[in-house]
DNA sequence: TAGTGGTCTAGACCACATA
DNA sequence: ATGTGGTCTAGACCACTAC
């Protein structure tokens, strides 16, 4: 068993517990659980140890580590599957394919649409720009990959992006990789380069594309587009990728559930 | 007390449980309260009965109670207060205000903008035309309220709506009673009209302002602007607003967070 | 048949708020 | 001091999946 036995520490009952101090025990768990899926113990798509395992493991009952578990299928970082076990979510998962894509056909459905074709402008290892470096938490001058797409839809060019990824990390990115790979983006991330994004922020604007934008997406140039940008996060807040779209709203729709 | 002490049935040992069946007792309580808040037994910002109460009510564990509380808190219908209680939900509650809205300012925050200058420019009964009686659920012609407003904030003119109300629930809507309540629209209509927005769904689109728009938002006919129409929900997913925004993203973005 | 997550209970103790 | 929600435990049984 290559996870050390880790005894959780009561709080100790003399100590002042000054400062923040005092977290429930099963968040303690949670952090644990979160450790081992940073470091790579169990991959995407993999199984986790059974609730009872990890019970007997951290020396808690099953129901503190069901909460903890509990809480990380709420952010999407494992999924469970009654009478099969909790796995490691992916983005590779059919149920939540294109789970950060908020665009969709005005009629019918994405999935319906069959997938995207795309089309690899250029894909360039740079040196950070400034505002590109400060969202991805580099120094300005870092080495990054840039690469530019264009997705279609049913033949129609839709979303113009640009991507940009830590050059350390996904060293080696080509433009015949990016082409390749059948299926989400993202899932390549994780086999390709064990990058697993867990949460993302978007800023949306109203805009008019420059010249070379409106023939990328076959538009003219005083055609209204949605300007997206998204910074995608790892594990422990940590910025993996800025992703810089312009989405055509003519036939699709950005879609947005407020709860 | 009002409740009646609903005994909650057990599956009966020997029923042939057959199609959809078997309902964990946790959502019969959670859908027992869902009833209450309805109803309006507890009204917005009200205290609901402890956890124990509850239980003995429905002859069921705190821990029932408490799981069926975790969910409804989880969808925003409910807050938990340490020490205090269980609090119905409330849009006029100071933490929660604007919960729709996401728009946000490029520097700062909406809430130090200080409040949005309101300027409604009508209000007006009217029959609903096709498409607004399909998403609000209506016939066509039914009676419905239109009110159109601009909102200012730090005296620019930001956000160009038209709200559309079932007729029946919102009989007496007047523009002085837009105009002059302070706080958020949502509020109101939940201490003035008795309905809650719970949740609401919005399609955002990018596209040029008419002549008229253009000139409340005092912007020139070629500015992008984000198109945001929003369907919103009271419980049992009965839709009772349709809001239709203009909003300007020149010094405001969406912002929207992917989980 | 065995193992998994899902539900339900009962009881103990803790942290927080109020009187 | 009392009552609230929050945490933690232990054990029982249910529903689903696989062998």
């Amino acid at each position: 068993m290559s996870f050390p036995s880790t005894p959780v520490t009561d709080t100790p009952p003399t100590a002042p517990a000054q400062g923040p101090a005092f977290s429930p025990l099963y968040q303690q768990i949670k952090g644990l659980i979160l450790q081992g899926l940073e470091a790579g113990e169990w991959r995407p798509g993999e199984l986790i140890p059974s609730e009872m395992e990890l019970a007997a493991r951290f020396r808690v009952s099953q129901g503190t580590v069901r909460k903890a578990i509990d809480e990380l299928a709420a952010e999407n970082l494992v999924m469970r599957r009654q009478g099969k076990g909790t796995f490691v979510a992916t983005h590779a998962a059919q149920q939540v394919q294109y789970r950060f894509l908020k665009l969709q056909p005005d009629v019918g459905d994405l999935r319906e649409e069959g997938r995207a074709q795309r089309q690899i402008i250029d894909c360039k290892r740079l040196r950070a720009p400034a505002e590109v470096a400060r969202l991805l938490a580099l120094r300005s001058g870092d080495a990054v990959m840039q690469v530019r797409r264009v997705l279609a839809f049913a033949g129609v060019p839709t979303i113009l992006e640009e991507i940009w990824l830590p050059g350390q990390a996904f060293k080696g990115l080509t433009a015949e990789q990016m082409g390749s790979y059948q299926g989400p983006t993202y899932a390549m991330f994780e086999l390709e380069y064990g990058v697993r994004m867990v949460r993302a922020d978007e800023k949306i604007r109203a805009v008019l594309p420059d010249a070379e934008q409106a023939e990328l997406l076959a538009v003219s140039n005083s055609t209204p587009l949605l300007s997206v940008e998204r910074v995608a996060y790892t594990y422990n807040d940590v910025p993996m990728e800025l992703r810089r779209g312009l989405y055509r709203t003519d036939t699709h729709h950005y879609r947005n559930a407020l709860n």
